[in-house]
DNA sequence: ATGTGCGCACGCG
DNA sequence: CGCGTGCGCACAT
């Protein structure tokens, strides 16, 4: 039953918001039952899937745990500048915006792709309904520093696992404790990409399996950063709790925006027949060639059958169909869907792109 | 009792 | 100085 949970518990945080009330897990939880009628633990465990798939922010403020609407906070005043290099794929920004090419875009979902991801239902649910209300307390901490927060919705995790629920200690720990005011702490799931972009060089190598987790995971049992990093504990699995290297320098990544945004051009062709798109081929022939007609199902079945059955929920979360696959542009796969960096990188590079490119190579053909 | 509105103080950039 | 946040209080239902 996929109860637009999403909506509810966004819209309570920001109804919570802006009559000046923080958003806690007890005012949320008691807004949307008042709302909506769900139970208050349904509505937690729904609330803790936001916050792992980084709709929901988790944050220490203050002293205490609030909450907040990833997508507002996005474009709020620390802007991550997430639109570095915005990779404005030359040819695809002309018909993004004269949809001629594109016949009737009307379904503009386009709109929400930017905005709030609020948008569309609820989707999968099933899973967990355990309790484990600990998780909420004591969940993996980022320092928010300053950099630190570019809280781009990317975690790094290893794909199998749906439901990490990372912790099981009880003990919250008393956040009273480790007050020190100020600062809200940026609390995420698992682990985190501080810096957003991995510089996308390397995205032509990643053939391996999701299992890479990325560099900086924070981890690091909060212990150097600062008191209000706390909550941290981030148990998550131990053998990655392990790598992790001293999580917040990493604000300054050293990536190299123009080079990515250059190189483009040349794997593309190669990447398509070759590489790793096994299915890819299959699959097209099934539906069709031309994405362009594909449904929402359709794009989701493609990007399941090409390994990314997770993420292939994404873009069925957010609506995504043929029409809206091909207008998708860097930033929408990496921030749009909320889906980790690693896949989405892969599934940008080696298949939205190349997609986006044989279709439009094939259009301008037919005009030629 | 519970929900709502908002003045005000606080910390940050 | 502007902005985001949220405490604490008054008011509404």
């Amino acid at each position: 039953m996929s109860e637009p949970y999403r909506e509810w518990i966004l819209g309570s945080i920001d109804s919570l918001r802006s009559r000046k009330a923080r958003p806690d897990l007890d005012r949320i939880c008691r807004m949307v039952k008042r709302r909506h009628g769900s139970d208050w633990d349904r509505t937690r465990s729904e609330l803790e899937k936001l916050i792992e798939e980084q709709t929901v922010l988790k944050v220490n403020y203050k002293g205490s745990v609030s909450y907040r609407n990833a997508a507002k906070v996005l474009r709020g005043r620390r802007k991550p500048e997430q639109s570095k290099c915005a990779v404005k794929q030359p040819s695809l920004a002309d018909w993004s915006t004269g949809d001629s090419a594109l016949g009737p875009v009307d379904e503009d979902h386009m709109e929400d792709m930017e905005d709030e991801m609020s948008t569309t239902a609820g989707m999968d649910s099933s899973m967990d309904e355990e309790g484990d209300e600990s998780s909420l307390d004591a969940m993996c901490a980022q320092s928010t520093a300053d950099s630190g927060i570019s809280m781009s919705p990317i975690t790094s995790s290893n794909t199998s696992q749906p439901v990490p629920s990372p912790t099981s200690s009880k003990n919250s720990p008393t956040h009273d404790a480790l007050r020190q005011d100020a600062d809200s702490t940026y609390i995420l799931p698992e682990h985190i990409q501080p810096a957003a972009q991995q510089d996308t060089g390397s995205v032509a190598l990643m053939q391996q399996p999701a299992a890479i987790c990325l560099s900086t995971l924070q981890a690091e049992e909060e212990s150097a950063l600062t008191p209000d990093t706390l909550l941290s504990d981030c148990t998550a699995t131990p053998d990655e709790a392990v790598m992790s290297d001293g999580g917040p320098h990493a604000g300054s990544d050293p990536v190299e925006e123009g080079e990515m945004c250059a190189k483009s051009t040349t794997e593309e062709e190669t990447v398509n027949s070759g590489g790793m798109n096994n299915g890819n081929d299959v699959v097209k022939t099934e539906m069709g060639q031309d994405p362009l007609l594909w449904s929402v199902a359709d794009v989701a079945s493609y990007f399941t059958s090409v390994g990314f059955p997770e993420q292939a929920l994404a873009f069925r979360t957010q609506e995504i169909d043929g029409k809206s696959l091909l207008l998708m542009q860097r930033s929408d796969v990496l921030t749009g869907l909320s889906i980790r960096l690693g896949p989405a990188l892969k599934i940008y590079e080696n298949h939205v792109k190349v997609l986006q490119r044989s279709h439009f190579q094939d259009d301008s053909r037919l005009f030629s």
